[in-house]
DNA sequence: CCCCCTGCTGCACACGTTTGTATCATCCCA
DNA sequence: TGGGATGATACAAACGTGTGCAGCAGGGGG
């Protein structure tokens, strides 16, 4: 019934428990054909070494915390992955938990983190709540944010160049020669929204176009959201030309819209997501957006901590570059 | 530096260890307002129990072990927001490893979730390796398949009935008036798919329909691979009027394709997916699907663990109705 | 021949909890 | 007033590892 323990094997080696702790662990200190023998007895009983007894003793639990809004997020479920794979290279487990944006729910996961004694953590949230990173950094414990940034001790982030690929995007729409160009965003209060947002106006402003408010709406992050918000825009009497959506799922949102009208993208309207989902080359038509290099990011979130157990010191904030990527919703303006 | 401990809190408190012990779990048997008093002191320090410790004596690590081929995959991710729902309601903690479908990494997962002593483990895959099963049963913990099955001691599964589905699917064409039929598969050996290509075969036979061996191809469960298969089907002299997918995901690389040549959906070639991801309601045209209710699969796997944790003996077996969803990626042929 | 050094192994303790049992004070009742 | 029951607390052991240190055998050198 119970697991095969250490003093199982020992006794059947007839050796102390501490030899076969050694033996297992390549140590020099035993007899290179002790060693042998009591391998091949451990293997031969099927021992596993208990990783809770040992994070006890050694005070490590070789596990990362790793905190989502939701994992059904394709833009997450992406970086997870890349997390995923690193962390699995290097002996890390990955205990993962969303917390659907709930402050309440973020509390109770920091607990959870905390009583586990997780190694580090990793936050892949466009919004992380004030209450929360106190609670984080409370533990000691290396955290690093994955596009959001928060300037605290114990705090890193991996994010994007959000303000340069959006200016970028909006740009694009502009060569083309799009003068009414609307964006459309995440909820309120979203760090990475704002980026993007300040982007789009800087694009506007250097290339001399006016900023028109009526032209910015926002949704949810999700295709519903670019459902009601291109909705909007398309009843005004003057609809834009050029929507720069704040991601991808929020940008097939718009496409269907556009089409439940009656209207074609991009011969009517262009359409700019933003992080390169896989299906956004798999949309009609396949969509222009910007790249985000989303495992990569996820690797590197994760190198970060690793660095972090070793080395103590070393880089902390990495501020990656997207990517436009032009494929066929946008085109110039035909009026 | 150190994380404060239960011997810590009894020091300020001025009682023993176990005192607190037993305060902080609301054990009768300490006074109430000694009790209420620790609570306080053990607050105002932070403290917050080692589960590491607990786990040791209490031989239970309140975690479960998801294996995934890979999390971004939107389907797997859903089922996976559902597992994680329910654990976390009921203090489970959920430790996340992806397998590749590689039968070298399905082991090495298999010993770290032995080593981590999970108390459970959910399998989300379509096909389960051969040498992993029994090594997963070695360490005496359940372990529930979502989407496969293996009749094995301390296994059970939560599954969709993949042939009825499939049978309802390739119906809706036959009522349609469709006589040439094709099926793009997953890789050969994936079990949903052996299963969901019996419903189509059943459903041609059912209707007296002649089965075609040659509008059988594979993919990769993909959309590249939907892409490819239906570059082979149109090269046809006389390609199919339909096409029924193995996934949602193959239907949108196979609707890329067909736009790619030129033809439209449903006008000249109907299509059938499965799965009813998020986006098959945007895709262009909005697709004809199978409806698999992901969150809810997930949700009822881990109730069976849950289950068993405590009954000891219940339900152990379940499986779910999948529910055909026409939208308009499937008219009549017009040939 | 003795001593010291080296190479290997065992002993004891620590990590932070939970839990069974012993101890002790208090109170009630005979 | 003494004894037993009751309620509250402390003590000790256990869970399965890792590790510093002591011990012990054997070999080599003086």
């Amino acid at each position: 019934m119970a697991n095969v323990s250490i003093k199982d094997v020992a006794r059947a080696a007839r050796v102390s428990h501490p030899t076969v702790s050694r033996a297992l662990r390549h140590s020099s200190l035993v007899k290179p054909d002790t060693a042998e023998r009591i391998r091949s007895i451990a293997r031969r009983m099927g021992y596993r070494p208990s990783a809770v007894a040992r994070s006890l003793v050694t005070r490590r639990t070789k596990t990362i915390g790793v905190v989502v809004t939701t994992i059904a997020d394709p833009f997450i479920s992406e970086v997870v992955s890349g997390i995923e794979e690193v962390a699995n290279e290097n002996g890390y487990s990955v205990v993962l938990a969303n917390s659907n944006a709930d402050p309440e729910r973020e509390v109770q996961v920091a607990h959870s983190f905390h009583e586990r004694r997780v190694d580090g953590i990793l936050v892949t949230a466009s919004r992380v709540g004030a209450r929360y990173l106190p609670l984080l950094s409370e533990m000691k414990v290396p955290v690093v944010l994955i596009n959001s940034h928060h300037p605290a001790e114990f705090v890193y982030s991996v994010r994007i160049d959000n303000v340069t690929a959006s200016r970028a995007a909006t740009a694009h729409l502009i060569e083309l020669g799009h003068k009414r160009i609307a964006y459309i965003g995440d909820r309120f209060g979203f760090q990475s929204d704002t980026e993007r947002f300040s982007g789009y106006r800087e694009a506007l402003e250097r290339a001399d176009l006016p900023f028109l408010p009526q032209l910015v709406v926002h949704g949810d992050g999700k295709a519903e959201g670019g459902l009601h918000a291109i909705a909007t825009l398309m009843a005004m009497p003057d609809p834009p030309t050029a929507v720069f959506c704040y991601n991808d799922m929020c940008a097939i949102g718009a496409l269907s819209g556009i089409r439940q009208r009656g209207l074609r993208v991009p011969n009517d309207i262009s359409i700019v997501g933003f992080d390169d989902l896989l299906i956004a080359s798999y949309t009609h038509p396949p969509l222009t957006t910007v790249h985000q290099p989303k495992q990569q990011m996820g690797r590197a979130a994760m190198r970060i901590l690793l660095e972090l157990f070793s080395n103590a010191q070393s880089i902390t904030n990495i501020k990656m570059q997207g990517e436009l990527i032009v494929r066929e919703s946008t085109a110039p303006p035909t009026r």
